[in-house]
DNA sequence: AAAAGCGGCAACCGCCGATTC
DNA sequence: TGAATCGGCGGTTGCCGCTTT
């Protein structure tokens, strides 16, 4: 038995509202309230409209302290910190964000930030393929003392093919962004940082606390994201031992079923707040290396639906833009775990392949 | 000047969990 | 206990205004 509709679709006005819609809808809830009922709302107030539709409209635009547009830079960076880290969780972005809707968040990342980043990344992929072009002419030049374009696209095929990897060669092993490492003056966030609150409060936990590093088991099937894993140990706990350290993972209102939770959670892993969208193109410079150009499915950077490389970014991919498998292993970044020495300071994080297909990863 | 294309954003849709009966 | 209902959420749609051709 299907569900039965909210409303009287037929009898109910719908597209944008007008004054007068929403001075009677302001005006009722300003000196009535809500009444907890949302669906018998719009009888109330005279609205020939669906309650869901009010509620929408107040939550989005009448209701008091509501601010649109004009994003400052640093609410830019929290969203752009929080998308990487739980995805597209509007409402618990927007809950840092005072005045702000989830609404509003959603519209300005998609239209806004999404794209700004995403364009930055290929500014400068460009840049670097023409740099490495004239190395390509210049060494032709000098060794054969003359210049064809067979030979250089012979050259420049080879050379993609280390600097543009693959979909299939890309490692799926993250790293700890080595923020101390690249950048002393680099941002370091402290206890009372709003994020570190958040995400903390989700579940995650930080490499500095040392007395509480929290090693998540995923057994279970990865869904998008699921290349953030930082590889630790080779024995990690189970469900339960997971939910004894972190009890609110069992109950919280995001635990559904084990599985949210633990994909929740590797977007969480490795957390490092972003300065600005500027920062976050710039530490993952090969981030999105086969995005734009042509990727392992001859698509040349659009999908088959015709949608542009941009449009298709998903979750994995942005995580992708703070999580550089080039980043190279520091001592500020290692991992002090075994790993068979696979994390070794010296190497880049592209060499431990042996890692792939292991669900273990810390939260650091 | 008009048509086409594009981007921004408000609003809608449908799903899901919680609550009520 | 399970169906009905509601609230909340994220994804998507479509309108509208601006820009480009």
């Amino acid at each position: 038995m299907g569900r039965a509709p909210c409303c009287d679709k037929a009898n109910v006005k719908k597209g944008p509202w007008s004054p007068e819609e929403d001075a009677k809808l302001k005006k009722y809830i300003e000196e009535s309230g809500t009444g907890g009922n949302w669906i018998a709302l719009p009888q109330k107030v005279g609205l020939k409209r669906c309650g869901k539709s009010c509620r929408l409209r107040w939550l989005n635009y009448l209701r008091p302290n509501i601010k649109h547009g004009g994003f400052s830079e640093e609410e830019e960076n929290i969203i752009c910190s929080l998308y990487v880290s739980i995805g597209s969780r509007w409402s618990i972005i927007a809950a840092q964000l005072p005045g702000r809707t989830d609404n509003d968040i959603k519209n300005y990342w998609n239209t806004r930030l999404k794209k700004k980043l995403l364009g930055k990344q290929r500014k400068e992929q460009q840049a670097r393929r023409l740099g490495c072009l004239k190395q390509e002419m210049k060494k032709v030049m000098s060794t054969t003392g003359t210049f064809n374009m067979v030979s250089l696209s012979d050259h420049n095929r080879n050379y993609n093919q280390y600097v543009i990897p693959t979909h299939q060669n890309q490692p799926h092993i993250p790293i700890p962004m080595p923020y101390p490492a690249q950048d002393p003056a680099g941002y370091m966030i402290d206890n009372n940082d709003p994020i570190r609150k958040l995400l903390i409060k989700l579940g995650g936990r930080f490499c500095d606390d040392q007395n509480n590093q929290l090693l998540v088991h995923n057994d279970i099937g990865m869904s998008a994201g699921n290349d953030l894993y930082c590889p630790t140990l080779n024995i990690s706990p189970t469900q339960e031992q997971l939910y004894e350290n972190s009890p609110h993972l069992a109950n919280d209102q995001y635990d559904i079923d084990g599985v949210n939770n633990l994909s929740m959670l590797q977007g969480l892993n490795c957390y490092q707040p972003v300065h600005d969208v500027d920062q976050m193109a710039y530490y993952n410079s090969q981030g999105l290396d086969g995005f734009y150009g042509e990727d392992n499915m001859g698509n040349n950077g659009y999908t088959s639906a015709g949608t542009s490389s941009v449009e298709s970014a998903n979750w994995a991919d942005m995580a992708s833009l703070v999580y550089t498998p080039n980043t190279v292993i520091t001592s500020d970044n290692y991992v002090p775990q075994d790993c068979n020495d696979h994390q070794q300071p010296g190497r880049m994080l592209k060499d431990c392949h042996d890692f792939e297909g292991d669900s273990s990863f810390l939260i650091m």
